[in-house]
DNA sequence: CTGAAAGCGCTTACAG
DNA sequence: CTGAAAGCGCTTACAG
């Protein structure tokens, strides 16, 4: 008679296994727990036989020290929060961010506890309690705006972070440590190489104010800055939403003046693909009758017919240099500016 | 004489303060410390008035319990981990869901720890890790692909878990539960609602094979079938890689042919853009010539001139099935299957 | 309803 | 180099 199903379900089910705990793994390397521990976190101190037979020991069991309680013994959360900002019109570039920022991060041996909290200085509260009960040891801020709130708060209380993106404060020195990308370098040389290949009409399609991302203003001094020195005419025309329609209408302007630019420096990919299209409208051949440019080489850039020339972020870069600055403590204010590198493809054939 | 900066700066420094106990709390309340967290964890235990002495020293110490010390005690990591996985095409869906997947998961009281992890069965090892280190009490999974090894390998393990997506087993039922939208279905009305508005010669522009997300099957499945059932051609052309770029010459592809199809359903808002940059290029009106659709209702979607017409996945519905599932129990299999909403815009202007 | 005791699984000085 | 002791800050039965 076979056994019924139910019942031998009953035999089938894995039991989640109860978790190896250091003492078990003394007591078959018969050695004291403070010596399994020593093996974990001061190898230096320990007979090199004691090791091994330790080691055996980790092994054989499969052990995994437990870090909720190494966390309050040490006092170390060993977990980085990060915000999660509410962005559709960023996610092509702050997605991938994401990924390498938590691959730098778990590189030392940490996690990313990531969260969501209110804008502005309402937000404070969530940082402070995530602080409180000791659930981080520090932050990685992204989304930056113009006077954001946190890197003063964060910097007053000592606690350890690191910002992705100035704060461009109206006066004084931005607290704390930041890492950003030259924008307007990245723009200003942007708008070189575009007149060294001959445009002198280069315009600018960015958003309209206000923004509140202090980016936005510093890409559009750089092309301001270079047309300024080059002396060439300063024309642009902003998107009134994050849209590649309303980049396509500010375009329509542009192209509509008596002097239309042979060449358009977008803010962002996505600007750039509204530009595109307004120039595709026209029966305008991009990277022939107009050259169009973006900002971020997201994925759209390649992804666009021709391919879009853009500046890429050295996100690498940007990552291992928040988790180096992340550690070398808050207290110490200061900056590291990466350069963004030019990607040239069809859409502007630089070089 | 002035104190020189750098002696200054020694006392403005402010000291991270040490963090307020529960032992404090007893102390200020005058009760025991066992006495508090029955306030905090089983309040109708205790009496009226010492409720609200305890409330009133918690109050003004600004006390939060140590989430460590807690977690150490309840045996609860307080945390859900979710791996990031590399999708740039996704990013646009992806980069918005998990906000308001930590959103939901926030609601219940924990935190989201995020990771990465290779792809394949040699990512298992770091969920391995998370559960045997009791770093996270469970997970959410995405960007399932066909046959994904995790459902089968937490399941048979007891760990808490429920996937966004299904792994489309070759045979038995899935492990544990998941959530996922029918994109069969959705395209499956979006074919009736074009050929209901007149449409006989309704194209799909999808990925080429292989393609690991079976989500991808299922979308050109629907639209197959409905297809089919209207007693239509079955055109369709696929993108060699998950661009806008690849997407046009697909739809190059279907307009040179004898009987060009007057509407396209393409399998994501990226593709159908691609599509749509065909289409124009070709002078053809979208939404007068030719109707184009998508998936997903990215950014792309309302920020695409005229407007995308596309299939709205119902994010919220979709994380909140998810952490109820989650706590249903892994041991219990089963899935939630909800309706991908139809949103009309100007280049298939349905209804 | 309230409190003294034990315990969660580690690490950290400190003796030996 | 190794081990006994105390402690990290909570919660959980269990007496009173």
């Amino acid at each position: 008679m076979h056994v019924s199903s139910a019942e031998s379900r009953e035999w089938t089910v894995t039991e989640r296994r109860q978790a190896v705990t250091l003492r078990q793994v003394a007591a078959q390397a018969g050695v004291s727990r403070q010596t399994v521990s020593n093996v974990l976190n001061a190898p230096e101190r320990v007979e090199e036989t004691t090791l091994r037979k330790v080691q055996a020991a980790i092994e054989s069991l499969g052990y995994q020290p437990n870090r909720t309680a190494r966390s309050l013994a040490t006092r170390q959360a060993g977990l980085i929060g990060y915000c999660l900002a509410r962005h559709p019109g960023r996610s092509l570039f702050m997605d991938p961010f994401l990924h390498t920022l938590t691959e730098a991060i778990e590189r030392t041996g940490r996690r990313m506890l990531v969260f969501t909290a209110p804008d502005g200085a309402n937000g404070l509260a969530t940082y402070a309690d995530l602080i409180a009960q000791r659930a981080v040891d520090g932050f990685i801020l992204s989304d930056t705006v113009g006077d954001d709130p946190r890197h003063a708060w964060l910097a007053g209380r000592g606690i350890p972070f690191a910002s992705f993106g100035r704060t461009w404060p109206a006066q004084g020195e931005q607290p704390g440590p930041w890492v950003d990308v030259d924008g307007a370098g990245a723009c200003a040389e942007m708008v070189g190489r575009l007149h060294a290949a001959g445009h002198d009409q280069i315009a600018f399609v960015g958003w309209c104010d206000p923004v509140p991302m202090g980016a936005a203003h510093d890409r559009r001094r750089g092309w301001q800055e270079e047309c300024r020195r080059l002396g060439l005419s300063e024309q642009s025309a902003c998107a009134d939403s994050d849209s590649m329609q309303a980049a396509a209408r500010a375009t329509a302007v542009l192209l509509d003046e008596a002097n239309p630019p042979t060449a358009i420096v977008a803010a962002s990919d996505l600007l750039a693909v509204g530009v595109l299209t307004e120039v595709r409208r026209r029966k305008l051949r991009p990277g022939h009758d107009i050259w169009v440019t973006g900002f971020d080489d997201s994925v759209l850039a390649g992804s666009v017919d021709g391919g879009l020339t853009t500046v890429s972020q050295p996100t690498a870069g940007i990552t291992s240099a928040l988790v180096r600055l992340l550690d070398t403590g808050a207290e110490r204010s200061g900056g590291v500016l990466l350069r963004g590198r030019i990607v040239a493809r069809g859409s502007a054939p630089i070089d």
